[in-house]
DNA sequence: CCAATCATGGATGGTTAATATCCACGATTC
DNA sequence: GAATCGTGGATATTAACCATCCATGATTGG
C-alpha cells in the first residue's frame, strides 16, 4: 500500500495558505519555488485542490490560489480524497464466486456481502474518520507556535521578489 | 492510494485452510485452482504467509499449507503486512526541508518531527488497531454459520480428486 | 535407495498506476 | 491590448505491481 506523493505536497502547501495574512494569494509557480517541488506536477494537485473546494484561485496578472475556506474548516480528509480520489484502498474482486469452490455456495452466501470485503471497508472507515479529525489549522497551527510567524513573512517577502517573471519553463 | 490484489487472496486462502478440519493441509496448486487465481502468483503470497508465522508448511508427497496458530490468534493485520510489507502508506519526504522557505526555519523546527507526518501515521495506527482487532475466527465464522460447513466438505472433496497431477504448469 | 512430489527463491516479461512535463486555450487585470 | 495566470488535455517517463517460469533442495512413498 503506498500514497501517492500529491498528497504531502498538497498538505504542506495548503498549510502554507493558511499562514498567510488576508486574503493573499501565491502563484502556482511562486508555491512550487517555494516548496522545492516540480511546478507542472503541484498544478495537477493544486487544480485537484481548487475542484474540490479546498481552495479558490484568482485569475489573471497578481493572480494565484488561496484557501476557498476557514482553516478550521478543512480537513486532512478533504486534501486527501481532493488528490488520491475517493475510491476506497480495498477492492472486493469477488473471489468467492470464482473457482471450482464457489458453484456450491452461491445461492446462499451471496446474498451476504463479503465479510472480508466489509472488514476491509471498517478499517478504511477508521483511517478516514482519524483524517476528518485534523484540521490545516491544527497543524498549521502548531507550526507557527514554533517559528513564531517566520513562515508566513517569509512566504510574503517571496511573494515581493516575484512580481514579475515567475511562469517561466520548468528548469531542472 | 492502492491495496494489492494479493491480499485478497491471502485473506481467502487463510480463512478457507481455517475451515479444514484437524490438521489438513492442502497444496498451493490446488488452493489456487479451488479459487480461481494464478498458482504462481498465490505461491509468492504462501511463502511471505509461512514466512511471517502465519501458515505452515508440509513439505514432500501429500504436502501443503496449514494455518500456523488458531484462527482466533490471526488478524487480518497479520495477514496484511505478512503481504504487503510493513511500510506505512505514507512516506513523509520532508518537504519542509527543501526550497527557500525551508532556510528560515531550519533550527527550531526540525528538531520537532514533521506535524503532517505524525498525523497522517497517526490515521494509519487507526487503520491497524481495526484490522488487528478482526480474526480469521471472526470472518471464517459468519461464513461458516452461513452455508453451514459446505465449504469445508467441498475442501475436503477437492483434495480427494487430486491425489495426483496437481503440480503442472500454469494454464491460461 | 530411487523417484515422484512439493516448497523455495530468484529471475524475468507484461501491465497498470503514479510521476513529471509540455502546450494550446481562455480569462483577467493593468 | 498585452502580459500574467489558471485550465485542461496530451504525452513521455518512471516505479510498482501482477503474473509466470525455472533451477534447486527437501521430503516422503515404494
Amino acid at each position: 500500500m503506498k500514497l501517492g506523493d500529491g498528497v504531502e505536497q498538497a498538505i504542506h502547501v495548503t498549510g502554507f495558505l493558511a499562514a498567510l495574512p488576508g486574503g493573499a494569494v501565491m502563484s502556482a509557480a511562486a508555491l512550487a519555488e517555494f516548496h522545492g517541488v516540480s511546478t507542472s506536477y503541484l498544478l495537477k494537485h493544486l487544480q485537484a485542490l481548487s475542484g474540490a473546494g479546498v481552495l479558490e484561485t484568482v485569475p489573471g496578472p497578481q493572480g494565484g490560489y488561496r484557501l476557498a475556506r476557514a482553516p478550521e474548516r478543512i480537513s486532512l480528509l478533504d486534501i486527501v480524497l481532493a488528490v488520491e480520489g475517493p475510491e476506497p484502498a480495498f477492492r472486493c474482486k469477488e473471489i468467492r464466486q470464482r473457482g471450482p469452490g464457489a458453484q456450491t455456495v452461491s445461492a446462499a452466501l451471496l446474498r451476504n456481502p463479503c465479510q472480508i470485503n466489509a472488514a476491509m471497508l471498517r478499517a478504511e472507515q477508521a483511517w478516514r474518520a482519524e483524517l476528518r479529525r485534523v484540521t490545516i489549522a491544527d497543524i498549521q497551527g502548531e507550526v507557527a507556535a514554533m517559528d513564531d510567524g517566520t513562515i508566513a513573512a517569509r512566504g510574503c517577502a517571496f511573494i515581493e521578489q516575484h512580481g514579475r517573471g515567475l511562469n517561466r519553463k520548468d528548469e531542472r
